[in-house]
RNA sequence: GCGCCAGUAGCUCAGUUGGAUAGAGCAACGGACUUCUAAUCCGUAGGCCGAGGGUUCGAAUCCUUCCUGGCGCGCCA
């Protein structure tokens, strides 16, 4: 709708070149075009003159006069006006927007989808949670930003892939092993001493038993080697954890790519060849460093330690090469926004290999606070007395879980009250918008428990479609897939939340203003039509949330 | 001290990339169920967009200096 609109402001504008009104000659390639706040703004309004009036050197009303003018008989606005400094407001028939309708019965649940990404392929690395412990409430909200922004790229195109990076080789992990090995030691009877740096939680305790009934006692080995198989066996048990708690989440991830393999396949060393044969590392107090500094970081970093072991970073550094080695035109990460310190040692790494450090977005989901009732729920991962995402999920239940984790920016903190969550009641936007859906389909079995038939795009009358509120409604309908595209340009999916709190709030009044099921058959046949449009974008914009989209309720 | 993020109605937050009179939900107050689900709707009230300065036709939005809160600033992960 929008394009056609830009695409006559075009022709019009060289009709005013050919006829002398305006003169520059230029046609801008990009036409601003907003849906204005205040309807009494019009469909579309644009800037267009105000824009133009340095390069035209004339008052941006007069260049407005000159444009609309030309644009007077299109058949597509019902009605143009200036305005203000210099807006050129636009009215478009009815008619135009009755195409909409077509449109999204025709694309059914590909409606909203679009091109715009087409031939770009973008990895989306999220979660990415060190497999020692149970994910938490914050994991749980990278976990939906990451899944809805791959949701809405794949919407508008892109091509996208799901990986999840199983820091599975170095320290923590060998911390995991130890702590197992301590409390299995524990339950033979034996008086230990906890590593100060163990994991003090409970499931500690839990692998400790499950590897007693499935292991044995391991007094047959060595120490290392103990410590080296509790480690394993505790990072198996983990990772299947959160997979499935993933699981129970929606959440799929295509890949799931092992830190350690990076080791086993020699990747790490190679790639700090090639750092040292650009000159970008060095040797000092023992240690190599990457010299980041050389592009924009504050100091230099260090990729292998004095005692011979390799750093995290050492790892990402071959970890991002080889993610663009695979071939990805963008990489995002999302990470907790306590790390947001190591963006400028990655992007100059990345500066330093000579990729461009555009290529890789980091996305920095702020902290969750946990409420009960407006208090703060006490969390000390230490103590080992944390919620874990899965007790979250239990309780609340996945899809208000995902909803409100994706009602915030992502870069604003969020607040998460268990029993605002929990509530089915007004004060939960959740089922507000789900139940819009649930009275779409409520009025379809009532439709159709009266013989009514389902309405058919050949022989419904739009006509019958003229209140305000109607034409709104489709409006409304009309802007999902730039909602979309603008959502995943931006990697934003909150925008696709208050888009749909937005529209069952105009269905829901319209619902209480006007029967769909009237006794004039052509009125309620274009009605079921246009609310069954409303259920269809509903439903797609809550499967991009991974928030299900109920009939009844 | 340096860096990143935030500061908009009593509370929680949007604000279409610089547009017209700054919006929504909750809380408060007043209304609507013999009619397709009242998990809904309609109305009233609520503002120095943290503060100052700058950029221009035009600023909540951009630049700058402060103030406040959160988070970082390891040869930890």
């Amino acid at each position: 709708m929008k394009e056609q609109l830009r695409q006559a402001i075009k022709t019009a504008l060289q009709q005013c070149y050919d006829n002398g009104s305006l003169s520059s000659g230029e046609i801008p390639q990009e036409i601003q075009l907003e849906v204005p706040k205040n309807p009494d703004h019009g469909d579309f309004a644009s800037n267009l003159a105000m824009t133009m009036a340095k390069a035209e050197r004339k008052a941006p009303r007069q260049i407005a006069t000159a444009l609309v003018a030309a644009l007077q008989d299109n058949p597509l606005c019902a009605e143009i006006e200036i305005a203000g400094p210099g807006f050129i407001n636009f009215r478009l028939a009815p008619s135009c927007w009755y195409g909409v309708l077509d449109q999204v019965m025709r694309d059914g649940d590909q409606y909203g989808r679009s091109q715009v990404g087409s031939g770009t392929s973008i990895q989306v690395e999220f979660v990415s949670a060190n497999p020692t412990g149970p994910l938490h409430i914050g994991h749980g909200r990278g976990a939906v930003v990451g899944d809805a922004v791959a949701a809405v790229l794949q919407a508008a195109g892109f091509e996208v892939q799901r990986e999840y990076y199983v820091n599975d080789a170095g320290n923590q992990v060998k911390t995991l092993g130890r702590s197992i090995l301590m409390r299995l030691r524990e339950l033979q009877g034996e008086t230990i001493e906890f590593p100060e740096d163990g994991y003090q939680a409970e499931y500690v305790r839990e692998l400790a038993a499950k590897l007693r009934r499935e292991k044995g006692e391991l007094h047959d080995l060595s120490e290392e080697a103990a410590i080296e198989l509790c480690a394993r066996f505790g990072v198996a048990e983990v990772l299947d954890w959160i997979a499935t708690d993933l699981k129970a989440f929606g959440i799929h991830f295509d890949n799931w790519y092992s830190e350690k393999s990076l080791y086993d396949r020699h990747l790490v060393d190679a790639e700090l060849v090639k750092l040292k044969e650009k000159g970008l590392s060095f040797e000092q107090d023992d240690a190599l460093w990457l010299r980041t500094t050389e592009y924009g970081d504050d100091k230099d970093r260090v990729l292998i330690k004095s005692d011979g072991s390799y750093t995290y970073f050492a790892s990402d550094v071959a970890y991002h090469m080889e993610k663009f080695e695979r071939g990805f035109d963008r990489v995002i990460d999302v990470w907790g926004a306590d790390h947001h310190g190591y963006i400028p040692r990655m992007k100059a790494m990345l500066a330093g290999l000579g990729h461009p450090p555009e290529d890789l977005e980091v996305l920095l989901i702020q902290m969750v606070n946990l409420l009960r009732d407006g208090q703060p729920v006490i969390m000390g991962k230490r103590s080992g007395n944390f919620i874990t995402l899965r007790e979250v999920i239990d309780e609340v239940g996945s899809d208000a879980c995902r909803f409100f984790f994706l009602m915030r920016r992502c870069d604003s903190q969020l607040d998460f009250d268990l029993e605002l969550a929990k509530q089915q009641s007004t004060d939960n936007p959740v089922y507000y918008v789900q139940y819009a859906h649930a009275r779409v389909c409520s009025i379809n079995r009532n439709a159709s428990a009266a013989g009514i038939p389902r309405p058919q795009t050949e022989t419904v009358d739009f006509s019958r479609l003229e209140l305000a509120e109607e034409l709104a409604l489709v409006r409304q309908l009309a802007r999902f897939e730039e909602l979309i595209v603008g959502a995943a340009l931006n990697y934003e999916p909150h925008r696709v939340v208050f888009y749909l709190q937005d529209l069952a709030a105009q269905f829901h009044s319209y619902y209480n203003r006007q029967r769909v099921l009237v006794d004039d058959p052509a009125t309620t046949q274009a009605r079921l039509y246009l609310v069954n449009c409303v259920r269809i974008v509903l439903a797609n914009a809550l499967r991009l949330l991974g928030v299900s989209a109920p009939e009844q309720m």
